[in-house]
RNA sequence: GCGGAUGUGGUCCAGUGGUAGGACAGUAGCUUCCCAAGCUACCGGCCCGGGUUCAAUUCCCGGCAUCCGCACCA
């Protein structure tokens, strides 16, 4: 199933997510999520901690979501966000105007000019629409920077930024971080929290929104020594859609090819084992949560796509009837090299390195002066400074000159004679522990938000139960908002009511999420539940209360098969079924079955 | 941002220049021993602002929001 006007009407009925401010007339981009979507999305996130953080031993931290604005000077937000547009007056078409003048011109990089810049440009290089070749001269260019701004303290204040993404939060705590990590490679840093975009244009419900919540982690690596478990994720199969997959002028209608993990990197299909081990454990966590992986696929940025960070990137994209059959992205694993790092080490003139030790300190052989200066002095002057540091410089690439008895360094076009006597020249021997490497970044980032849309999308099913058709909400038990739910067969008898009152206290006590539901016919109690994704349902009849001992019914969600079991064996069993230590098939060749209507 | 469509109880819709009705959902009661049953009652609405008019939910203008297409999506 899964039409759209489906989806936004049960979320809305059923308090999944609806437009935030309403009794205000809302704004475009923004979502509240309702008891059952916040509880849908906190499972998804505490699912994603666990694989992402804990498994993985990484570290999660809580970053502010404001930052100053040198650090989005420094990451490349601030440019890159900044889009310029054009719209010509003849056809209404809207150009990036940057990109024009960059076709038109010499220069490489317009996005940095101004407006107005850019716009003297287009009228001096009489740059014409691509589409319909009007001119462009004299119409305005407009600024879209996707960044939220704001200002930090009172009056004018310092000029901050809503992060756009989580990842600049850890990344300028790097130098804390890599302390915490006793400043061994590898280790990654979690994050998970809400991230703002500007957009245009919010569209297609959850899908694209303006505030959205992130998972995301940095995996910080030494790009030369350190290897993923591979093998761990070797032969988990992968649906990837590379870039000469989409680029073939036929391209395989399901725009994908299944290879396996081990396949994938001994084919070079996926460059990098990092990101080859990431996709890996996406599609495991993926398969957990109950995603449909019929309709996962793992797609490679084209080389005009990729951002201004990232050497590779693979996106996982789930296949989304809702949204009219698209494809749309629900993470990104990309290798943004040491770009983040060293811009912010550029930005910040902190340290963004670690000390990368060798296994054995190495002696190695170093050319080197030391000018006497005494002499230096009175001979250069004002230049003696430079002179000394051409000679350091000279020493460093090329020693044999030394070996003369004069030697001559060029400072700014001058040739200055140095006795070599005078340089003290010296070979030294030292010791070397290591260098300092910038490490690589591996991210694999996740949209909570969508994961979530797209959990609901593939969730969502209709069939026919006891000769009326019924929506129901087949997630994952670990995903599920309630956990199990308990009803008085009938309402109108107070031991029933006691009793499954005292189920519920019983269930909670053992740490399940239980409601109960005593109001209505039984048959709509279960309809409430199967709409919210309920995956067990518990009822006690008077029957099981006189039972010896007592017994209650317990339903499988998506099924409606029950089986009546003892009512001190329900904990048990539950969780059973959740730990996947028992499937609901099993209850019903042990215990008893209960009819329905529909059999 | 441009173009088109739309905006009526919680949800989905009908309707009108004289302030509105249905279905479903909800609540209360009756009934009810297994899948949205029935009966009774109740709760609850014309997106916002301006204009025209004796009177606007209806017509006009503007805004906001939603949907579709275009553009945008680092």
């Amino acid at each position: 199933m899964g039409e759209r006007a489906d989806v936004v009407e049960l979320a809305k009925r059923r308090g999944f997510f609806f437009a935030a401010a309403e009794a205000y007339g809302g704004a475009a981009g923004f979502y509240t999520f309702g008891p059952e979507g916040a509880a849908l999305k906190r499972n998804v996130e505490s699912a994603w901690r666990d694989r992402f953080a804990l498994k993985e031993d990484n570290e999660e931290i809580a970053a502010p979501t404001i930052m100053p604005e040198p650090v989005f000077e420094a990451s490349g937000h601030l440019d890159t966000f900044d889009d310029m547009l054009v719209e010509c007056a003849e056809c209404g078409e809207s150009h990036r105007a940057d990109h024009l003048v960059e076709g038109a011109t010499a220069l490489e990089d317009a996005e940095a000019l101004e407006p107005a810049e850019i716009a003297t440009i287009l009228e001096e290089h009489e740059i014409d629409c691509p589409d319909c070749g009007a001119a462009l001269a004299g119409q305005e260019v407009e600024e879209f920077n996707l960044m939220f701004q704001t200002s930090i303290g009172p009056g004018s204040g310092q000029p901050g930024y809503l992060r756009p993404e989580t990842a600049q939060g850890i990344f300028v705590e790097f130098p804390r971080l890599k302390e915490y990590a006793r400043g061994k490679l590898p280790f990654g840093v979690t994050q998970i929290g809400p991230a703002y975009r500007n957009e245009i244009s919010p569209r297609r419900g959850l899908i694209r929104v303006r505030e959205l919540t992130q998972a995301e982690l940095e995996q910080f690596i030494d790009p030369e020594d350190d290897e993923p478990p591979l093998e761990t994720v070797a032969d988990v199969a992968l649906r990837l859609y590379a870039v000469p997959d989409q680029e073939e002028s036929a391209p395989a209608a399901e725009g994908y090819r299944e290879v396996t993990v081990r396949e994938a990197v001994d084919e070079e299909v996926v460059a990098s084992d990092w990101i080859a081990y990431y996709l890996g454990v996406a599609q495991e966590w993926y398969e957990r949560i109950g995603l449909d992986t019929e309709k996962l696929r793992f797609r490679q940025h084209l080389p005009g796509e990729r951002a201004h960070y990232a050497s590779d990137c693979w996106d996982a994209e789930a296949k989304v009837e809702s949204a009219g059959g698209d494809w749309i992205e629900i993470a990104g694993i990309s290798s943004r090299g040491d770009y983040d790092l060293s811009k912010h080490a550029d930005g910040s003139g902190e340290n963004f390195t670690v000390f990368k030790q060798y296994d054995e300190p190495q002696s190695v052989l170093e050319p080197t002066v030391d000018p006497d200066m005494s002499v230096l002095g009175p001979e250069f002057g004002g230049d003696a400074g430079a002179v000394a540091e051409a000679l350091e410089d000279l020493a460093a690439h090329d020693p044999d000159a030394f070996e003369q008895e004069v030697v001559t360094v060029t400072v700014d076009g001058e040739r200055y004679d140095v006795d070599t006597d005078i340089a003290n020249f010296e070979v030294v021997e030292k010791t070397e522990a290591g260098v300092h490497i910038t490490p690589h970044v591996i991210e694999p980032s996740f949209g909570v938000d969508r994961t979530v849309y797209a959990l609901i999308d593939h969730g969502l099913e209709r069939d026919e139960l006891g000769g009326e058709t019924r929506d129901y909400l087949s997630l994952a038990a670990e995903m599920a908002p309630t956990d199990v739910a308990v009803f008085p067969l009938v309402s109108n008898h107070e031991p029933l009511l006691e009793s499954a009152a005292e189920v519920v206290s019983t269930l909670r006590a053992a740490g399940f999420d239980a409601t109960r539901d005593d109001s209505g016919s039984i048959g709509r109690r279960y309809r409430r539940q199967d709409e919210v994704g309920t995956p067990f349902c518990v009822t006690v009849d008077r029957d099981g209360l006189e039972d010896d001992p007592e017994t209650i019914t317990l339903r499988d969600r998506d099924t409606g098969a029950q089986a009546r079991i003892p009512t001190g064996e329900l904990v048990g069993q539950l969780e059973a079924l959740r730990d996947g230590e028992a499937d609901f098939e099993a209850l019903l060749s042990r215990y008893e079955t209960v009819e329905t209507a529909d059999e």
